[in-house]
DNA sequence: ACTATACTATTCATATATGAATAAGCCAGC
DNA sequence: GCTGGCTTATTCATATATGAATAGTATAGT
């Protein structure tokens, strides 16, 4: 059941990265921006990794990567000459946007999956593991 | 809901990797090594990238540490010139042994977890995924 | 027997992730 | 105002994973 659990979650991620691949993101793209994007504003590196439960030093490299592919920007922090912030480009909020309408399919699919399963404890159960 | 799932699996994977680490292996080494002692005899590199669901070139890599480790030995296929084949060692037998018992632990506390649910439309659920 | 095709593992480039080590900047308490 | 201890991001080494390209081997069809 445990394996069950993890194999049923790569295979959605797989399904995730699928459909990112169309629009030229991947699933830690796609996290990223989503996150910049709903908080309007430039996160720092070290906010982005604490939303996104990762260690800053793979902010940096993923931040990298969507500088290179022009969907954010480095910019500096007025406030804390340590910190450095990311912003989305105009480009970036497209991409996620993009991204967005093909999350929704991969969650309409599985929501199908769903269908005659009680949706109150499964939820209790996926977040009692933490 | 996905999400959640996804986060949960990954949490699980964490579990799993830290028990691992206190008898020196990965949930990656673990995974090929049960597949191994399982069948009892050397696989080829191929079939065991099949039981384990991931490319060949992640399995010469995975093969390339488990031999530096000792837990395996590349040996030659003598009905086949082209392929190579994992053979677990002793000390891999042991290294296992130990990862199994860990593995249960974490199982254990999985299975509280999910007390008062019902395993069988859960199952369903998930092997609905793939 | 030869050839075309397919399969073997490996190597390489790359993406994602971690954790240790480093350099720079901030700030509390003296 | 200085110092010691945080925090900041980055770099490095490493592990895991993929997919493309390669070299060697097998085999089916001619």
């Amino acid at each position: 059941m445990m394996y069950s659990l993890v194999r049923a979650a790569h295979v959605l991620e797989s399904r995730l990265e699928e459909a990112l691949e169309q629009v030229g993101l991947s699933l830690a793209k796609f996290g990223a921006l989503s996150h910049l994007v709903k908080e309007g504003e430039p996160l720092s590196l070290s906010e982005c990794a604490m939303k996104m439960t990762c260690v800053r030093s793979n902010m940096t490299q993923l931040v990298d990567r969507l500088e290179a592919d022009g969907l954010v920007r480095r910019v500096e922090d007025p406030e804390d000459r340590r910190a450095v912030r990311a912003a989305v480009t105009p480009l970036g909020k497209e991409r996620y946007a993009a991204g967005a309408r093909q999350v929704e399919k991969v969650q309409a699919e599985f929501t199908k999956t769903l269908s005659g399963i009680d949706h109150g404890s499964l939820e209790r159960v996926l977040s009692a593991i933490r």
